[in-house]
DNA sequence: TATGAATGAGATTTCATTCAT
DNA sequence: CATGAATGAAATCTCATTCAT
């Protein structure tokens, strides 16, 4: 049964069994013998690769964030129109990602982000990321507004595009994508009239 | 120190003490016996008045959003000016009233909400809490906005809202609540705007 | 409220009222707080009557075996035959008297007598009941038999009644008192038969 | 220490220690820490092999039952003579087997059966047995006697043998099992003497 | 006399973690 | 590498008893 290279692939396995009995149960009904059966493991197992079960609930954290991230930066690598609008756009895109709010992520998701209110080590991967996003918005913002502006734009379109998330998340049948992102396209076309700017009109998405 | 009569004063003590547990600890680290440390009490007296730790937290749950219900209808029903504009502007208002967002209100809102996903009963308070909410917007939109339009911008809003409150629970040092209600009252300006109506353009709050 | 001479009263009241709790769930199940919600009184007041949950167990073993005694008692006073055969059928009839084997009273008997193992005080109240049995009916066999054969129908009778009390218990629908009464009496029978003792053959009880 | 293929071992080591416990203080101080006491183990792995502390007490009455019924099943599969006397002589034997009536399976089986009456599931278990056993006994007295006279008697023999049962485990030095055989035989011996039938007079013990 | 508020001990159960195999 | 046996800490709940009113 001894097998080497298993590590990877153990890790990955623990981590999906882990939004997968989050998003069955709740983080708070969450055992490492439920994630372990979800893997088809034993629970001792896990201590062995993560040193415990603080230390896979970091990772999959993690590994959220990292997709998160991915999925923004794919969109924003892939524009050819550079233009602020189309770079939100983007974010809003990325963030809407059908891998992101489908199934396990979202509600695993919002478990964490109520759970790191609390926990030092989730706070601070949830501050990183969220300062990536709303720089990221603020610096596109101020391209065509003034700073202050530009601040409260941000500050805005990261609250609508958390706040549909949440929604999202507790909605029984899941989020519906498709409308949050028109609500999120909607919003930042709004902000931009404002400014008197072109908005394209249409947000067909990938 | 036992004296009769004390069933109403204990029950709110131990709502106030598991307020002050939640925001002190989070709900996941909120025991019994930290709640009943918080009331002075001990921890036999919880099941003895809320049949268990669940019925505490459900009284808890109910008396939060009691208040924010309590604290939107108050403003509505001050309103000299009975327009759209005002009325939702009192809900916004309402919802970041400073009993709500300041203090252990707002972290022990959050932590219900999350946790309600996995919990019917809580959820089933939440959901008729939302859809009251969404319906009081939808009702003064729709005084102004065809009903697609309308329910758009209802939608909008609530998540705006909502989005406001998440991102200020997880601020360490609270919700900024001034901050949070100019960027709401700015939403739903623009969403008056895209519909040439008159916008009030104070929002000095109460 | 206060009231005087309300002691025997009360006592009686705990006393049925245990009973009564025994027969509904058990003397395991049985509280001071069920007990009191049966007598329509606080949980409070056993202590003070009984000195607390043992006193009013005590109390209420004591009333059934009592209550037995005398029902034999008056059985056999009230005998015009005074032959052993009468004797013995007498106390018979006292022990499967209606009040006896109807209702709580037997559930409660049996849950003690299982607990007396284990428990001194109800193990002392047994034994004088048991032997008081024993040698009465020991006494009547002697009349008409060697003191060995004496001996063992008073054993093998004793062991008779309390199985058919112990069967009759556990049936769902209670003892059947008639048919209780009729083997036990076809035993005694048996016993004198052995001996040519004439068996009157009528039991028709009171 | 933790090794593999533990759960048959350490089941029956928490079944023996069970009826220790309950031998040694009575069912309703048998606490799962004291009987994890008895058999050496922590409390905790009671939950873990038989579900909680109900399911051990169901598994241990189980055994003493299964036990019993083993017990009859051999002796009369051990008959040479296949008549009605033997049958019933071995069914006798069989119910006062010295590992049924000496220690703690006694008292276990008093306790369990007093409890019964208020335990579903032990009910259950109870009746299974007591009506195999009546229906044994009856089969047997029908080869001998009309019907009407058959049942009485297996009930008469049932109850004698139930209250030889009970008044064993009630004695402090535990049931004196020759006695109680004795007297078993010599009551059979007499519902035999009635219908005219030869009765052997010898119940030398295996 | 009687209540019911309150406590604190004790019981069961869950669960993350460790460790021998 | 992997299992599952086992522990011990912690959490909830129950309950008899006490006591001020």
């Amino acid at each position: 049964m001894p097998k080497v290279g298993m590590e990877p692939i153990r890790r990955q396995q623990l981590i999906t069994a882990t939004m997968a009995a989050i998003d069955e149960v709740g983080l708070a009904e969450t055992t490492v013998m439920r994630i372990a059966r979800h893997a088809g493991v034993s629970a001792g197992i896990i201590s062995h690769y993560f040193g415990g079960k603080d230390g896979l609930l970091e990772a999959t954290m993690r590994q959220i964030l990292t997709d998160l991230t991915g999925a923004v930066a794919v969109r924003r690598h892939a524009l050819e129109d550079g233009s602020p609008h189309a770079h939100i756009g983007a974010i809003i895109e990325g963030n809407f990602d059908r891998t992101q709010v489908t199934g396990p992520a979202a509600k695993t998701w919002l478990a964490f982000w109520a759970s790191s209110m609390h926990k030092p080590m989730l706070q601070r991967l949830q501050n990183v990321n969220d300062r990536r996003l709303y720089s990221n918005l603020c610096h596109q913002f101020r391209r065509v507004m003034p700073r202050a502006e530009a601040r409260n734009a941000a500050r805005g379109l990261a609250a609508m595009i958390d706040g549909l998330w949440l929604r999202g998340a507790l909605t029984p049948e899941g989020l519906d994508a498709d409308e949050a992102r028109l609500l999120a396209h909607t919003y930042l076309d709004q902000l931009f009239a404002h400014y008197g700017c072109t908005t394209p009109a249409s947000h067909t998405n990938s």
